[in-house]
DNA sequence: GTTATAAGAAACGTAGCGTTCTCTAGGAGG
DNA sequence: CCTCCTAGAGAACGCTACGTTTCTTATAAC
């Protein structure tokens, strides 16, 4: 009786049959799983069950590291999310800009997007989380255009005093109000135009405080 | 041995006692118990048993209106936001649009603004329900802000070249973008900053079209 | 080899879900 | 007044998932 040459590679891929993973191997797995559920099912449907099936770890395993739902995904979203280094200097503030907005608008098709709404609501009871979750949604606006205009400003394109954080916060914000009200993918016609027709003509206006 | 007052009130309280509601009293009993829910334990951790405790009424009763929790929680915060009807007329494009953005930021210090992330997760999983949730977020959007630019533009204040929809969605998309990375309840100092140092240069600037 | 402990599996008690069933209050109509 | 219909209240059900505990043992370190 001849074995499937598929049969065997499954047999290979069950978890009972392999050696127990430790540490770092078994967390990746656990947060490789967690993505993939949540591509799968998204936020509101993943539960910490089917996590730890998917990952072929036992639940107490996960919650030997993360005390919630909430915080399983944030770590898992969140390690998957790219540094918040530079962005790419494109040589312009409007190549720049176009480059870190269409990586945003990419974050929020992701794993990113699918827990946003999730996150913010069960992190809404507790202080901490609560603290946590804006902080990194604040972190994600701020670094990427802080250092966008201070290169425009080197480059004479943009004028100190044209600066106020709620000028900086705009292509972030239009880029969330997209995702909350049309979903994604965000067209890179609106990513275009929030730029052309918003941010850049913002960011060449006099300075903020004149009116 | 004196009976407490409170105790006698108390037991006028008791909905066993009372005869049943039908109907519209019913169902506003349990809108009603939904949103002061809400205000306690925020969406996720809103029960559909708790609410139906809490409104003195049967569980099956309550699904036999709503098939689900974020419908329930849908129908009761969209039922106590007013009317999308036309914004207070100031007299002036600044005085229209600040008065409707401190409707906005009032809007999301309360109920609508707890359920939003958890309604939106929740919807996310099928597609009528998020197509309700995205309409309804996009609605409050635009209906105020058009009104406001016909208005502005009747008066002689904007140029009709001047607004596009991503100029007119600033103003909603950075409360949001406030409410999402600091919470409520929004300063009124970042209202006025958000009118006068964005939407109100961005709409007279000339024409989106150009750049 | 020994020791310590993290990992996997199983089981537990609980909460809430969504549903079903029974009884009856309440309204409509005659 | 009566009758009829059904919505409403309360209770119970089976199920899922939660968060926790217990037991066994694989695994790394020495």
């Amino acid at each position: 009786m001849s074995v499937p040459a598929g049969t065997v590679a499954g047999a290979d891929d069950d978890h009972r049959k392999r050696p127990r993973r430790r540490g770092a191997a078994l967390q990746t797995a656990i947060l490789d799983a967690v993505l993939a559920e949540l591509a799968e099912v998204g936020y509101a449907r993943l539960s910490v069950e089917r996590v730890a099936e998917r990952a072929g770890a036992s639940k107490a395993s996960l919650y030997r590291r993360w005390p919630s739902k909430v915080e399983l995904v944030m770590d898992a979203v969140y390690h998957v999310l790219p540094d918040q280094g530079a962005p790419p200097d494109t040589g312009s503030l409007r190549g720049d800009l176009l480059a870190m907005m269409r990586a945003v608008a990419e974050q929020l098709a992701g794993p990113a997007g699918q827990a946003l709404g999730g996150v913010l609501s069960d992190a809404l009871g507790d202080p901490d989380k609560a603290r946590r979750v804006r902080a990194y949604a604040r972190g994600t606006s701020q670094v990427g255009m802080h250092e966008i205009v201070r290169r425009a400003v080197a480059r004479g394109e943009v004028d100190v005093a044209a600066l106020s954080e709620r000028r900086l916060e705009t292509g972030h914000a239009l880029l969330r109000h997209h995702f909350i009200t049309r979903g994604v993918p965000i067209p890179d016609q609106v990513i275009v135009e929030i730029a052309d027709e918003v941010v850049i003509p913002l960011l060449r206006l006099p300075g903020a405080a004149d009116r």
